[in-house]
RNA sequence: GGUCUGGUAGUUCAGCUGGUUAGAACGCUAGCCUGUCACGCUAGAGGUCGUGGGUUCGAGUCCCAUCCAGAUCGCCA
């Protein structure tokens, strides 16, 4: 290094130069990210992770200099000696816009090539160039920002347990395949050949086993990995902040995340948020938003208008009273003005897609009552749901009538698409909520069977205790979500610790006790030895710190991400395998004529 | 697994109902310009229109298949 750069050592970052360092010699080094070329003077535009330094190379002064900042193109990394300056015209638009560098002595550390995409937030280059040139992606501005904030984040996060007594505890990645749930991504063994280990989807079991061997508070910034398709919003391997403590209830384990929530963004962002932070049952926050994950920014809450339609002529609504479904409605009050037919039609679709068939709408316009149901419902049914929902002349009511599930889906969705287009929807505005009282039992239709909602080691809610098989869907759990302007920023639960009442569990999920063994038995042994009552909490951490910094895309505060497809288009991973390699794993692949080529 | 959108110069995109030689901006190359700051000016290079097949006198444009990328629903205990 010493030999590269000569006697030169950097001086100062880019960003870092002031006037108070006006006089003063400095070595500067980083990346070109301009050039502007006069006739006798040069200027570059130095560019490293802190910001920019105008660098001013004059032919006259240094020949040398000159030749090489001649040569130079965006990208070329440079190391530049020179003075300080302040400028005799300045440039309000940059931080260090009132000085600049005389340089004399210039090095080109590196050249470059033409990059296939300019590092610039404004430039937006699709995402097969940006995930294929990462390396380039990550030196904008905006990416490192993310970066940083995530660090931030990951840093409150250390300082806070630790002041806590909370210990830091890896996890195995090498895990034991469990064949429920998300698909895993398995990994041969060549030791133990035929033999698979599967990375872990969540420390769960781990951590629980932690409080069985005492301790006592445990944290981890834990790598998780799904082997599914993904979105927008989900990665294959992602991050959890993972926690577990014992001798602990649910009011505990409020109290710790509220204070680590608040500090995380206190740190970060520089916000206070309010504490205690809100609670809500999951069935209120389905009967008010439709969602276990409610928004919480702006209103348009559910009104339920089943009863109103018990004689109702109107057969689809009929036929929803008679069927155990339902009918409601949500009041995107005083807009009414703001969504014209097209766009009441355009909703109307847009509903379809989480499964509704159909949207209704009542308009109040100029003292009249304008309605797509007016020929198929009385005016006295249609007034009483202008009544039921307090609606006003400007008002605008849209209602769905289905299963319970696409009316909920419907409305929730619907309910986040009228505030966006209204533009209620502040992306630094920050709505914190508990919603707890989870249900314990999942019922799934199609297979007739009720599945553990959260997952089969939840404790459930003590007057639940006596219903578990007689009514499953009464039956609630100490379970808990954190949920962050619609997202769900963390979840988690107080675990079973009595092993009677573990056993008791699996066999009302109607888990045979050979699966039981098989896939949990180390567990239930471990259970039988004294074990602490305990809970825990785990947070996407990417999901945070996409709402940190405001990016609805994680593949933004993921340093090297995978694209949809869980490709890495820069490794170009995933890779088929010789034949050699997979006999020596006892493995033998099926070619399909996919993925032969 | 389903649905939708897109793939044209290094990059971002335009290219209407098929019609001569496929355009713009930025970038790149060369030259000019005492101080720019997204510098400016002049000139130039750069494209088998993702791939394969089909329809047609003629395909960037229409059809089919396929690959790639994205969005989205289902799924994600």
């Amino acid at each position: 290094m010493g030999e590269l750069l000569g006697n030169k050592r950097r001086t100062h970052y880019c960003g870092e130069i002031s006037e108070a360092l006006v006089g003063q010699r400095l070595v500067l080094m980083g990346w070109v990210q301009t050039k502007r070329e006069k006739k006798s003077v040069i200027f570059i535009d130095l560019r490293d992770r802190s910001g920019i330094a105008q660098l001013v190379i004059e032919a006259d002064r240094a020949p040398e200099a000159f030749d090489k900042a001649k040569a130079s193109r965006g990208e070329y990394v440079l190391c530049a000696s020179g003075t300080l300056v302040e400028r005799a015209s300045k440039n309000p638009k940059i931080p260090t816009g009132g000085v600049e560098l005389i340089v004399d002595e210039l090095k080109v550390l590196s050249e470059a090539k033409v990059p296939p995409i300019h590092i610039d937030d404004e430039d937006a280059a699709g995402e097969k160039l940006t995930l294929k040139y990462r390396y380039l992606e990550l030196r904008k501005p905006r990416i490192q920002n993310i970066i940083r904030a995530r660090h931030e984040a990951l840093m409150t996060v250390h300082r806070y347990m630790n002041e806590r007594g909370f210990l830091y505890i890896d996890t195995p990645l090498l895990y034991k395949p469990t064949p429920e749930g998300a698909r895993e991504y398995l990994v041969p063994s060549s030791v133990n050949k035929g033999k698979f280990y599967a990375l872990p989807q969540s420390p769960q079991v781990f951590k629980q086993i932690l409080m069985v061997g005492g301790a006592d508070k445990y944290y981890q910034i834990a790598k998780c990995f799904r082997d599914e398709a993904l979105r927008a919003d989900r990665q294959p391997e992602f991050s959890q902040i993972d926690i577990e403590m014992s001798f602990i209830d649910e009011e505990d384990i409020y109290e710790l995340v509220e204070g680590l929530v608040c500090d995380i963004f206190r740190d970060v962002k520089g916000i206070e948020l309010k504490r205690p932070f809100r609670r809500m049952p999951y069935d209120e926050a389905m009967r008010r938003f439709g969602s276990d994950k409610p928004d919480l920014r702006f209103g348009f809450e559910l009104t339920e208008l089943t009863d109103l339609f018990e004689n109702t002529e109107f057969a689809p609504f009929r036929a929803c009273v008679e069927k155990g479904r339902s009918i409601r409605a949500i009041n995107v009050a005083g807009s009414e003005e703001n969504f014209s037919s097209k766009d009441v039609s355009k909703l109307g679709e847009f509903v379809k897609i989480y499964g509704a068939k159909g949207l209704a709408h009542i308009r109040l316009r100029g003292g009249e009552v304008q309605s797509s149901l007016s020929k198929v419902l009385t005016e006295a049914e249609i007034g009483a749901v202008v009544d039921r929902m307090g609606a006003k002349d400007g008002d605008l009511i849209f209602i769905i009538a289905d299963k319970n599930n696409e009316v909920f889906n419907g409305l929730s969705a619907l309910r986040g698409e009228c505030a966006r287009r209204l533009g209620l929807v502040d992306p630094n505005h920050y709505e914190v909520l508990w919603v707890n009282n989870m249900p314990l039992y999942e019922y799934k239709e199609e297979e007739d069977k009720y599945y553990a909602a959260h997952h089969p080691f939840t404790s459930p809610k003590d007057e639940s205790l006596d219903i578990l098989t007689s009514d499953r869907d009464a039956c609630r759990a100490k379970a808990y979500d954190l949920v962050i302007n619609g997202y769900e920023a963390a979840g988690g639960s107080i675990r079973i610790h009595d092993i009677d009442l573990q056993r008791r569990f699996f066999e009302a999920l109607g888990i045979s006790e050979e699966d039981i063994q098989d896939k949990f038995g180390f567990l239930l042994e471990a259970l039988s030895y004294g074990t602490p009552p305990h809970g825990g909490i785990a947070f996407g951490l990417d999901r945070l710190v996409m709402l940190l910094t405001g990016t609805e895309n994680i593949k933004d505060v993921i340093a090297f991400p995978k694209n949809q497809e869980a490709r890495c288009l820069m490794t170009g991973s995933p890779v088929e395998v010789p034949d050699v390699t997979l006999s020596e794993l006892s493995i033998t692949a099926v070619r399909t004529p996919k993925n032969v080529e």
